[in-house]
DNA sequence: CGATTTTTTGAATCATATCAACGTACGTGG
DNA sequence: CCACGTACGTTGATATGATTCAAAAAATCG
């Protein structure tokens, strides 16, 4: 193993702490790292594969990764996206154990902290791990509301704006296919957007 | 007040109970009780106002009530339903104590169960209280995901069929205009899917 | 460099929105 | 209990926005 283990479990260890009012001790936190399995993931190479069950939540520590939906007609749906300091996973597979209706593969060359749900619950006794896990899935729930509500009540070209000026990362690390994809909408009509949107913005 | 308030709790217990592996034990739900407060919102009447923050969370006993967003050019955009033993509050507002942008109202006569979040935390220790919110959360996350799916991969004749299917309740309860607002679409194009479907299931 | 992926463009088509009008149901006060 | 008013639902004509399909241009990778 080349990569920075080391750096990767300082990394979880911030983000922990970041995002729980009760201190994490050093014995807690020999816990955690026990738990937790660092794993790479190449560009292009499956985390999960739909009809599996998703085994492992993984902390992304460094990389980009796209969780999607494949419909009858072969095509790609976007559901979310994921970068550093993330947690990438199917959630409704590894918390109910039912085999994934999703695909989640690494866009780029990506390194993971990984953890079961046995371990998982393992950690349970851990109070910073149980408030940042608390704060994670409220977080995600609101972040889930917001996003059904672009689409209920936004159009697309307000859709994407949104998206530039709320996740400018996402536009810059993924492919425009996939932003389309995300926005619920075909690449070829994010391409015309893009380009009324330039245009619109010089001829002020 | 009129209305059965031992009814209220015993639904709040067998919901509680039915979410955890740990035993409720009489002491605690003596807490829990203490931090509900019972409340009736009548037919129309606001339980949240956007620009409010949201102060309770509520469960719902017995009624319905929806949450709505408003658009700059005041078309209503329901976001979600709420129907007998679901939590109906905007957590976001609730949890980071934010102005709210969105309205929850009743469109029956509702009887809840009110928490505060002060309240809410005190509960904490109880390690049924504290299982059954995670539960919740988590379903609520998984919720939010497939409905977004929805949007993303499915037509909007698509969207009502899996409505009807998965809360038949939402469409006998809810006026129509409702129901097409939560599924992103016009009054008149619900009008017409409806009509479209029963033509094609009397040609079969 | 060649091969593959990604993005752009154009034309035809389809789905949904919009606007306006009419029909229907519902509940509330007289 | 009826009549009236308001809310709800339907319909038609037209407009708009997004999709589809096919092809070419541009960018990226080994």
């Amino acid at each position: 193993m080349n990569w920075n283990i080391t750096f990767m479990y300082d990394s979880l260890f911030t983000y922990i702490t970041d995002r729980s009012t009760t201190p994490l001790k050093e014995s807690e936190f020999e816990l955690i790292k026990a738990a937790l399995i660092p794993k790479k993931i190449r560009k292009k190479q499956y985390f999960l594969q739909s009809g599996d069950i998703c085994k492992y939540m993984a902390f992304i520590v460094k990389g980009a990764m796209r969780q999607y939906s494949v419909d009858d007609n072969g095509n790609e749906h976007c559901i979310r996206f994921f970068l550093e300091t993330w947690w990438a996973g199917d959630r409704e597979s590894y918390n109910m154990l039912v085999p994934s209706s999703y695909n989640i593969d690494a866009w780029e060359e990506t390194d993971v902290l990984a953890i079961t749900k046995s371990d998982h619950e393992r950690l349970n006794c851990v109070p910073a791990w149980l408030e940042m896990k608390a704060k994670l899935e409220i977080n995600d729930s609101i972040a889930s509301q917001k996003r059904l509500n672009t689409f209920i009540s936004l159009t697309a070209v307000q859709r994407y704006y949104e998206l530039q000026k709320q996740y400018p990362e996402f536009v810059r690390r993924f492919p425009q296919h996939q932003i389309a994809s995300y926005l619920g909408i075909t690449k070829e009509s994010l391409s015309r957007i893009r380009k009324q949107m330039v245009q619109n913005r010089s001829s002020i």
